[in-house]
Parts: structure tokens; C-alpha cells; sequence
DNA sequence: CCCTGATTCGC
DNA sequence: GCGAATCAGG
């Protein structure tokens, strides 16, 4: 497989949508997720939080080092020298600092569009979604409460959240259908797989139900579509 | 073990 | 440019 201008569209989308390496892998089919990392890298997308990126501290000795030497290892070396002043904890910020206030004016701030109140003793503190209590006579207007909105970091919608979609299905993933295809929540069982089957060991257990002897007859439950065909 | 992404380097 | 091999953290 190749990379044409659809399939790298669709790589693009999916990493975007924070889908895993893996899941974009066999998704797309015909490359592995290394094929994935790798152009996603070539593209220039940037990755979000990766396992093994959490410090930058080149202290002598670096950890890569155990490659092969190949061509020019000065290269290398000078990489490692060179940070003498390493850059004070590169976090970005998602969100924007708010703006500091300039023009003092409370009541334009609790109009529209009131900024995040920063850690002053300024008001009364209440917490986050609590209200100030009014007493009966009071008549004064309520305190506009502190808008409980905030930026919500990544993931699409809330539907697929801990819901095991086909896209998530891998060949250790249980697939047993949970509703129908179709219904808004239609999803997977999602659970380990009973190594060696399609299913976790529950639904192996549905799957696969042992032969009773002949002459057993089990009642079986009312069915749903009328029954099968007898002839 | 499984997963994840990052990086390297031969092709 | 591509991606397997390898690394390394969770």
C-alpha cells in the first residue's frame, strides 16, 4: 500500500482526532502502525502526550546513545553539549492566559464574558458551582455564579467515549455486538479476548455452547422473531 | 505481558 | 520517502 493523497488524508484525521497509532493502523489497513508513526512524523504532525517523552534532562551521558555509530557520531556529541541553558519547562499551556486587567471594571467583567477569576482575595470565594445564599428578604440581584464552562481538552463526543466502536476492535478485543447495528450505542463488548477466540470468555460461553445429548430437550426461551422455520 | 509514541537507519 | 527494528514509559 501506498500512501496517496486520501489514505494521508484520513491519517491526518484520525491522529488529529487523537485515534491511537494502532487503531489509525488497521483502520486505514495495509500498513502497520510503525508505517502510521512514521508518516505522521514525515507529515510534520506533531504528537500529543507520548509514554516516553516526559523529561528532557541531557545529563552527560545520554541514554541514546546504544545506536549504531554509522556515519559522523560527532554530531551527536555536540548535540549534547550544546544545551547549556536548557529551556525552563517547555508546558504549554492549552489555553491562553487570561488577559491581566488593565481597566479595572468589575461590572463590565460580570457582563458577558467574565474571565476565569484569578486567585485574589478579590470576591467572596465560593466554590466551583456553589451559590452565595440569599436570605428571604434580600432583593438584591444574584451574584452572576462563575460560568461553569471550560475548554474541553480533546475527544470528540462523549457517545464514543468508553465505548468500544469498530474502530477499536483489535484481535484482542472481544467483539461480541452489545445492541444493534444501527442504534445510536451500538457498540462491543470490549473486554479481553479468551485467547484463541473472537470473544472474551463470557461470550465464549454464549458463542459457543457445548452439544447436549441427544434427547435433551431445553425449552428455549420465547424467541424474539417468531421463531425459526420448522419444517 | 499488553499497550503507547519516538527514533534510527537501511532500503 | 518508507517502515521495520528498536527504544522507552505506562
Amino acid at each position: 500500500m501506498s500512501w496517496t493523497d486520501e489514505r494521508i488524508d484520513q491519517l491526518k484525521g484520525m491522529w488529529e482526532r487523537g485515534l491511537t497509532a494502532s487503531q489509525i493502523a488497521d483502520e486505514l489497513g495495509g500498513v502497520s502502525r510503525n508505517a502510521v508513526i512514521g508518516k505522521a512524523h514525515r507529515l510534520g504532525l506533531q504528537s500529543r502526550p507520548s509514554p516516553v517523552k516526559a523529561n528532557e534532562t541531557p545529563k552527560k551521558a545520554a541514554a541514546p546513545a546504544p545506536r549504531k555509530p554509522a556515519t559522523a557520531p560527532d554530531v551527536e556529541a555536540s548535540r549534547a553539549a550544546a544545551p547549556v541553558v536548557s529551556a525552563p519547562a517547555p508546558i504549554r499551556a492549552p489555553v491562553a492566559a487570561p488577559a491581566a486587567p488593565a481597566t479595572p471594571t468589575p461590572a463590565a467583567a460580570a457582563a458577558t464574558d467574565a474571565p476565569p477569576p484569578p486567585p485574589q482575595p478579590r470576591i467572596i470565594s465560593v466554590g466551583p458551582g456553589g451559590f452565595l445564599r440569599q436570605g428571604p428578604g434580600d432583593q438584591q440581584a444574584p451574584i452572576p455564579p462563575a460560568p461553569p464552562r471550560r475548554l474541553v481538552p480533546a475527544k470528540p463526543s462523549a457517545e464514543i467515549a468508553d465505548k468500544t466502536t469498530l474502530l477499536d476492535l483489535t484481535e484482542r478485543i472481544c467483539k461480541w455486538p452489545m445492541g444493534h447495528p444501527g442504534e445510536p450505542d451500538f457498540h462491543f463488548c470490549g473486554e479481553q479476548v479468551n485467547p484463541g477466540f473472537p470473544y472474551c470468555v463470557e461470550h465464549c460461553g454464549r458463542a459457543y455452547q457445548a452439544q447436549l445429548p441427544r434427547g435433551t430437550r431445553r425449552p428455549p426461551p420465547p424467541l424474539p422473531f417468531g421463531g425459526p422455520r420448522v419444517r
